[in-house]
Order: C-alpha cells, then sequence, then structure tokens
DNA sequence: CCAGACGTTGTT
DNA sequence: GTCTGG
DNA sequence: CCAGACGTTGTT
DNA sequence: GTCTGG
C-alpha cells in the first residue's frame, strides 16, 4: 500500500517534470502522511496543468462524515472501477502526486518478537521523481465548508517491492501523464492499462530509521539508510 | 421495493 | 480492540 | 502508514 | 450518487 511518502525535490524539478504552467515553491517533507495536505498535478479546463493542495483520503461528494476520508487514502487498482466511493472521481477527477520516494513497512519475524522495519523506496535515476495515479474530490460539508481531498491508487507490488510489501503505489509513466489526467477519458477500463506495477528496475530500496513511525517527525535524517 | 453501506490493510 | 488524527 | 485516544459531568 | 443485501 502506500500510507507515507516524501517529496523533497526542488519546486523547479517538480516543475519541469510534470511540465506544469506556475512556479511552485514547496517545503522539502520528508514524511507525508494521510490527514495532511499533499501536492496534485490536475488539469485544468483549458488543458493545462496545474498544481493544486488536497487533504489526501479521499471524501466522496455524498459522504455525510468526512471522517470516511481517514479510510479512503488508497484504491485498488484492481477493483476501483466497481467501488462506488471512487466511481465518480476515476471518471471525472483524475491527478497525480508528485512523489521523491515512498515508505513501505516490512513485518520481521525475530525471535519470537514482530517487528515492523520501515524501508523507504525512491528512483533509482537520481534526481528522478515519482507521479503516482491518484483521484480527487471535491467535498462540501454541510455547513458549507469546502475540503479538497484525494486518493492514491495502489497495485501489485513488483520484484523489487514484493521481499517488503505486497502492494504500492501506483507510479506511472511519464509518457502516460497526459493520458491519465485526460478529463475526456471517461472510459475507465481504457485506463486499466496504465495501472500496473512499475518495472523493478526504477527503484531503489534501503531499511531506514523507524524514527519515520511518527507522523510528525518531518526531519531530512528519516532518508538516512539503517541497519536492521 | 427500501435501507444501509460505500475502503484498504493486515491479522486471525 | 477500534477509531481518529496527522 | 503509525500514534494516540478511547468519556461524562460539572466547574472554572 | 450507486451498489448490495434483505
Amino acid at each position: 500500500m502506500c500510507g507515507r511518502y516524501a517529496l523533497y525535490a526542488p519546486g523547479r524539478r517538480i516543475r519541469e517534470h510534470f511540465r506544469l504552467e506556475d512556479e511552485l515553491d514547496l517545503e522539502p517533507r520528508y514524511n507525508i502522511a494521510p490527514g495532511t495536505h499533499v501536492l496534485v498535478v490536475r488539469e485544468d479546463s483549458d488543458g493545462r496543468r496545474r498544481a493544486g493542495l488536497c487533504r489526501w483520503g479521499l471524501i466522496p461528494r455524498w459522504a455525510k462524515d468526512p471522517s470516511i476520508g481517514s479510510k479512503l487514502i488508497n484504491a485498488r487498482a484492481e477493483t476501483v472501477v466497481a467501488k462506488p466511493a471512487f466511481r465518480a472521481a476515476l471518471r471525472r477527477s483524475r491527478c497525480i502526486l508528485p512523489a521523491s520516494g515512498f515508505y513501505e513497512w516490512k513485518i520481521v519475524v525475530e525471535s519470537g518478537r514482530t517487528l515492523k522495519q520501515p524501508f523507504f523506496i525512491r528512483p533509482h535515476k537520481d534526481d528522478e521523481l515519482f507521479g503516482f495515479a491518484g483521484l480527487a474530490e471535491c467535498w462540501v460539508s454541510p455547513e458549507g465548508e469546502i475540503i479538497d481531498t484525494c486518493c492514491i491508487l495502489t497495485t501489485e507490488a513488483n520484484a523489487l517491492v514484493k521481499p517488503i510489501h505486497d502492494r504500492m503505489p501506483v507510479i506511472l509513466a511519464p509518457g502516460d501523464y497526459d493520458f491519465w489526467l485526460d478529463p475526456g477519458i471517461q472510459e475507465p477500463e481504457a485506463l486499466r492499462p496504465l495501472l500496473a506495477p512499475c518495472p523493478p528496475e526504477q527503484l531503489e530500496a534501503y531499511p531506514v530509521s523507524p524514527k519515520v513511525n511518527s507522523p510528525r517527525n518531518d526531519a531530512p535524517e528519516l532518508l538516512a539508510p539503517a541497519s536492521m
């Protein structure tokens, strides 16, 4: 799955990679957790790519209780087409979440004790960026409060991630960004081929300190390789 | 038909 | 144990 | 994902 | 809003 990630690339790099119209000024983040505001790339009505912020945790339009958002942080690519909670967003409101890397926890049973060892998974190529496939939805509370929300699609783990965890985020090929964001594509089955696990050669993984467990710890040292 | 859920992950 | 918040 | 709270009443 | 279960 994808329940924690990082985005520390300079705004200039993010802009280049995602071909954004506007300047970006972002603080680097090493520990992005659900429930917080995250950067999303969308296509506006003029076909231009725009960056925005959404709360991570999708709240469907029809929800009366926004706390459902804390459960809808991921959508399974294999079943997303059929799920009422994601159906509308998949048709009309796809987005991409820029990332410098993501965390997965490996369950390690050692002398009878169960430990969860966090790993950081990043592009194998230095300075590269990930674009996670995402869905967005705008929720309006009964009092009229507007909340932009999003979630991240997940898929089966590829060969590199599998020893750590059996799920991983959908990492789009840059050549697929346009198609994924195109609001004209309303036939969800046409999007299927984009949602495969990315090639393992594009990734590298290494263990990091359990300091990352604490969602409020956002220090750059979280990226430091740790021994297991 | 209406009522009630609508999700993923991991663990048992 | 289970839900909420970050 | 993990961490941390999880409740009501009455009083300040 | 839309699907599932009764």
